[in-house]
DNA sequence: CCACATCTGTAGTGAACACTACATATCTGG
DNA sequence: CCAGATATGTAGTGTTCACTACAGATGTGG
């Protein structure tokens, strides 16, 4: 029994262009036609290794967090929550305005409303929203243990906070703000997790 | 010459039932039945009075910024810039969370990211929260030269940080965040502008 | 070289979409 | 009561959508 004829395309780099499409003009906004036409391939391809519209999304926010948490990573590496926090909402600004992407964040720009039978794709990116949101919270807790933060803190709030700033940033982006403007609003926000860190000694 | 059969619906009323469509699916998961039905007409009488689906939107927004610019002109008449902002985000966690109305922001959920022939949408909804971003600038300019806020800090970089944790707020609520997860927020992006108010004498 | 399995391109499928033609109904002004 | 004007309900219009049937192409195992 053979095993049949290869692909003849590469499934990681049809996948960067599928993303960029979602990013773009997100789930509901675009159209198979496009994707198809992005990734160089045809209809019939895309079925056989994505099984449908929503399985390429999916694939593509699987690439979009696995690249994204390499960067997570090194956020949560940053040795205070002051500097997680700065590390965090300054390289939002920059990634969220960098014009080899589109602007502002996949995960909002994928789709935050949708209609009959799309109801899933905006609870899929909440998901992965919140996965960030347990990583900066679990970083926080470790952050008030070690005295970092103080003891009046709270590091789940703290999370949430960061999390929602990130994502009005990136919905600032997508909507023409510049980089400099993302940056003074990053600038203010890590000023509120200054506040909720203990002094200096 | 006559003036023609009335019509037999209030448009303003109708416009509240279209309002909820929108804010709940988002401009482009919104069908005309959809909005047809909840405004209890057929299309003809929708498109003779909005011109089209765009222009109810439109419309929906026109009614929608009416309601919240009485709101916002109670958050601007707080005593200081400290005020303003924990009028402003207090009371965006609760409206986003009312169960009267769908979650979150219709000038988010409206559509953030739009597929061909609605690229025009995210552009509206942008200059509708522009709006909000200027009147809370000018506030604080004025806290400022009040003395209010600190003589190194910036007005417009504190109005674009007000109003991008308001849009996050507003994502949060749409993807099922509660009530006093929002108020948390609140509180700690709170901090951030009193850090940039002036000692208490 | 053959049986079989999988991929690819062409060319569609039915369904849902925004929008409208048209006949009818209901008003005002004369 | 009639003429003109506008609204309404029915029943569609063409277009675009996500998705697929099918035939031919290209591979592997025997």
């Amino acid at each position: 029994m053979g095993m049949g004829r290869p692909r003849e395309f590469d499934a990681e780099m049809a996948l960067d262009q599928a993303m960029e499409v979602f990013w773009r003009h997100g789930y509901e906004g675009a159209t198979i036609a496009q994707l198809t036409e992005a990734m160089g391939i045809n209809p019939p391809s895309l079925y056989a290794c994505f099984g449908n519209k929503e399985g390429l999304l999916k694939a593509a926010l699987d690439r979009y967090t696995k690249l994204r948490g390499v960067w997570m990573d090194e956020v949560v590496a940053a040795p205070t929550a002051r500097a997680v926090a700065e590390r965090m909402l300054m390289g939002i600004a920059d990634k969220q305005t960098d014009p080899a992407n589109p602007p502002g964040c996949l995960l909002v720009q994928g789709g935050i409303a949708c209609g009959t039978g799309s109801e899933n794709v905006p609870f899929e990116l909440a998901a992965r929203r919140a996965q960030n949101e347990d990583q900066l919270r679990e970083r926080f807790v470790r952050a008030k243990a070690e005295g970092d933060l103080k003891p009046t803190s709270d590091p789940a709030a703290l999370a949430r906070y960061v999390s929602a700033v990130s994502v009005g940033m990136g919905v600032m982006a997508s909507s023409g703000s510049d980089r400099e403007a993302l940056r003074q609003v990053a600038d203010v926000a890590v000023q509120a997790v200054e506040a909720q860190s203990a002094e200096k000694t």
